[in-house]
RNA sequence: GCCCCCGUCGCGCAACCGGCAGACGCACGGUGCUCAAACCACCGACAGUGUGGGUUCGAAUCCCACCGGGGGCACCA
């Protein structure tokens, strides 16, 4: 709006032109944008790409504050880019498989599809007033045929390489959500979705091969290291939780069983052997006069919760086997128990058991009343008189031919001796499982695989994919009854072999989603594409992702499984990195008076409210100004209003500069301010520093105002000073920054958007102080300043600050021992 | 239990390599504008950096210990 238009309603012109609502700006700017187009990727010939990702949303409503913060955020380094000259690729899409649609869907009488497209498009509609640079054009939904076609594809790529395999075994199992879970997805024994406490059951389910990738994922890491958070990479090296040791074959009765350690020198101190109660093992060596005995011990551990399992400090418990294991190295004859503090899937669940330097199994020994024996002597108190193990390095004793050796020189040494003989060799283990990926539910892309008698598993053809979920289920058909309800849907379950051409069953298991999240980054690229997951070359010009933004929340589960595609695909020369996300920045969380907001707290923060209270960019500007972006915010301590007041300062300083009469005029005072704030902004932004970004920001909008309000306001400079203001304005606050870009003459309508505009660049020669403050201390303590130039060199400032009066006065007589010299900002005057 | 991060005005946060503790905002006090207020503009006060020690001419910054807060891992052989 332009004061001569409205000046005739109001006398009093100057308020009217002033006035700041930021609704009726957020209304002017949308329908234009909308119109200019401007945030398609790959039409800046020349220009470097660069890729900015998200991590996109699961559709469980409408927008919330989470995500105003994270999305926020990545605006501001895509539209900072774009500012920059970069070509930027900023889309959006939807995590739009998955539980809750399901529910939802059974709740409601209907298809999944219709709450999640129905969702989807609320939160399509709330991102565009929200004014996200996204790329609408490349859209991509991880529900849409046109999508899970390809998740499909890449499974069967998975299949032909060895990487995915069925396989049966216990597993992780969610009683109310009646579907089996990755490892990943239990955390401290409960479903990492709905909290119930998990149980195992004894399933065929398809995994894919992670851990043949473990080493590389480990080893990979480097190349994050910085861009990277480290608590992220340290959460991931946990997880894959490598160790290096060796294993070693122990005869028990007529067979070989092999065990994990990753101290193989102290060979020679294990005094007994320890087998998982519920390992199958257990079962297999168990004498029959043990029997009653053990059995009755196992059924009362597999009625203990994971979560009793895992508490540290419990007595140790076990049941002899009646039997006993031959070490390798001495032939001595050891005791075998089974017992609950040795896990069935780590390593190969059973241990030799070497109680002087495991506290583990000193505890266990001390119980069972078992021998223990030193054989390193580490300087450490004997562990049988202290019950404290000595894990640490020393010299071997009583071990045989290893005796003198150092722990580092005996265990390679052990590891020889071991392989002379047959009976063992060195080895790495890992925490790491294979990844569970098979989903006893209906809303996922399914398994694209058809089961034959005659056949066996038969890969569906890539030709007959997608295998599509059938629309005509809803409501209860989709209650969950232990397995898939797809297995219900006789039409669709059978089918022919593709093979043989009989009847053959389909099947009926679905996909984890985070399969389908594992490569959605690839698909942006070329989202239409029909004839591959993506098109390799597109692939070339945007990946990886040069920012990726996220919660830590998916610091193992997604952020892992993305890493381990594509390495895959890597593998499969489809992609010519081994990485995917160059960058990673984890925000932190938006929470309300010092709790997370829930619910049940009834703490929520609703971001339509906020939004409708004081408009899109005072909430986004609050958020990034609030403290650095990997903060958390306390929401409590928020002045949206603050902002609001912030914004509308500059909108009405934007007018007030619009309004000056035109003129060639400079101030320098002005100009300088302008090139620092461009200067500090630049730097500040780049290091994604965003809260004081805006403080700077804030600083300019001061200092234009005084030049506004001065006796002689520069036009010329103001008008510099403000459009520069606007540019750096128009990553965090993308309305108000064209409503001052406007309000200072750009004709917008026709396409001169600030959004369309150059990240401006500082005068060099303005960021030089003409005179600088130098402090003269004397001893430490600041007694006088002076108003040097910034050239001045060493002696010439020695010589000013010896000859103050304060310094003079300060020194009362004394002898000068040393003077500090730092030109041009600092003299130390050192007395005796 | 082990490992990592963080403690700065009342609050949220700044301070490049060790060199004037305070940029910015909120809240607070005052002045102007106003019949009055809101808005707005201007001015202002307020901490010596969790505690104790050390290194240094000089420490919020580096080192050690402790206290407080947050996070990760946790019978992984």
């Amino acid at each position: 709006m332009s004061g001569t238009e409205r000046g005739a309603v109001m006398t009093e012109t100057t308020n009217e032109r002033e006035a700041y609502d930021p609704h009726a700006v957020q209304d002017r700017w949308l329908p234009v944008w909308d119109r200019l187009d401007l945030n398609r990727a790959g039409l800046r010939a020349g220009a470097e790409k660069r890729f900015v990702l998200d991590m996109f949303p699961y559709p469980s409503g409408d927008l919330h504050m989470g995500h105003a913060e994270a999305f926020g955020i990545g605006d501001v380094v895509a539209r900072y880019w774009m500012r920059r000259g970069y070509d930027v690729m900023h889309p959006i899409g939807w995590d739009s498989f998955g539980l809750p649609a399901e529910n939802a869907a059974i709740a409601r009488g209907e298809h999944p599809a219709a709450w999640t497209y129905a969702n989807i498009d609320v939160q399509a509609e709330s991102f565009r007033r929200y004014a996200v640079s996204f790329d609408w054009t490349r859209r991509v939904h991880t529900s849409d045929p046109a999508y899970y076609r390809w998740t499909q594809w890449l499974f069967l790529r998975f299949l032909e390489r060895g990487l995915a395999y069925r396989k049966n075994s216990a597993v992780n199992w969610c009683p109310k959500d009646q579907t089996v879970l990755a490892n990943e997805q239990v955390v401290a024994g409960k479903c990492e979705r709905c909290g119930s406490e998990v149980t195992k059951r004894e399933l065929t389910q398809w995994y894919f091969r992670i851990t043949e990738y473990a080493d590389r994922l480990l080893d990979d890491m480097k190349d994050l290291e910085g861009s990277w958070p480290d608590r992220v990479l340290l959460m991931q090296k946990n997880w894959i939780g490598r160790s290096t040791g060796a294993h070693v074959d122990f005869q028990v009765g007529s067979r070989k069983v092999t065990v994990f350690t990753t101290r193989p020198d102290t060979l020679y101190g294990a005094t007994f052997f320890v087998v998982a109660a519920d390992a199958p093992l257990a079962d297999e060596l168990c004498e029959p006069s043990q029997r009653a005995a053990f059995e009755a011990y196992r059924d009362e551990v597999r009625m203990l919760s994971d979560i009793d399992r895992q508490s540290t400090d419990r007595p140790k418990t076990g049941v002899s086997l009646g039997v006993t294991a031959i070490n390798p190295l001495n032939g001595e004859e050891l005791p075998v128990f089974a017992a609950d503090y040795v896990l069935a899937d780590y390593g190969t669940g059973a241990i030799m058991a070497v109680p002087a330097h495991d506290q583990r199994d000193l505890d266990f020994a001390r119980a069972f009343d078992l021998p223990v024996r030193v054989v390193v002597d580490t300087g450490g108190e004997d562990p049988t008189v202290t019950g404290i193990a000595t894990p640490g390095d020393g010299v071997l004793v009583n071990s045989g031919p290893l005796d003198g050796l150092t722990k580092d020189a005996a265990i390679p040494r052990t590891i020889e001796i071991l392989q002379e003989r047959g009976t063992g060799e060195g080895a790495v283990n890992y925490r790491l499982r294979d990844w569970l990926l098979s989903r006893q539910r209906f809303w996922g892309a399914p398994i694209p695989v058809v089961h034959c008698e005659g056949c066996g598993e038969v890969p569906v053809p890539d030709d007959q994919l997608p295998v599509v979920l059938p629309s005509d289920m809803k409501g209860a058909d989709l209650q969950p009854k232990g397995q898939s309800p797809l297995a219900s849907n006789d039409d669709w379950v059978n089918t022919d072999c593709p093979t043989c051409g009989g009847p053959a069953k389909r099947d009926t298991d679905t996909m984890d989603t985070f399969v389908d999240s594992s490569w959605y980054f690839l698909r942006y690229c070329s989202p239409d594409d029909d004839t591959g997951p993506f098109d390799p070359d597109a692939v070339r010009e945007w990946m990886p992702v040069a920012q990726y933004v996220g919660g830590v929340e998916h610091a193992i589960l997604h952020l892992l499984y993305s890493r381990f595609f594509t390495k895959v695909l890597h593998d499969m020369g489809l992609v010519d990195f081994t990485e995917p996300f160059t960058a990673l920045l984890n925000q932190g969380q938006v929470i309300n008076q010092g709790k997370a907001m829930s619910k049940s707290l009834g703490n929520g923060v609703d971001l339509g409210g906020q939004l409708a209270s004081y408009g899109v960019d005072a909430i986004r500007i609050s958020i990034v100004f609030a403290g650095p972006p990997e903060d958390d915010i306390d929401w409590a301590d928020v002045s949206p209003s603050g902002s609001v007041k912030w914004l509308a300062r500059v909108a009405r300083l934007a007018a007030d500069v619009g309004a000056l009469p035109a003129s060639d005029a400079r101030d320098e005072t002005v100009d300088r301010a302008t090139a620092r704030a461009i200067d500090d902004v630049t730097r500040l932004t780049e290091s994604h520093r965003f809260n004081v970004s805006i403080a700077r920001m804030m600083e300019l909008t001061n200092a234009l105002r005084k030049g506004v309000d001065g006796a002689a306001p520069a036009a010329a400079s103001l008008r510099d000073g403000v459009s520069a203001l606007a540019t750096m304005l128009s990553c965090y606050a993308p309305y108000t920054a064209e409503e001052v870009w406007s309000r200072t003459g750009h004709d917008v309508e026709s396409g001169d958007s600030v959004h369309a505009s150059t990240w401006p660049t500082a005068d060099p020669a303005l960021l030089v102080e003409e005179t600088v403050t130098c402090v003269v201390q004397v001893a430490g303590k600041v007694r006088d300043r002076l108003e040097v130039p910034p050239a001045i060199d060493e002696s010439t400032l020695r010589e000013l600050a010896l000859a103050s009066e304060a310094v003079v006065r300060a020194l009362n007589g004394a002898d000068v021992r040393t003077v500090i010299v730092r030109a041009p900002k600092l003299v130390n005057v050192v007395p005796v």
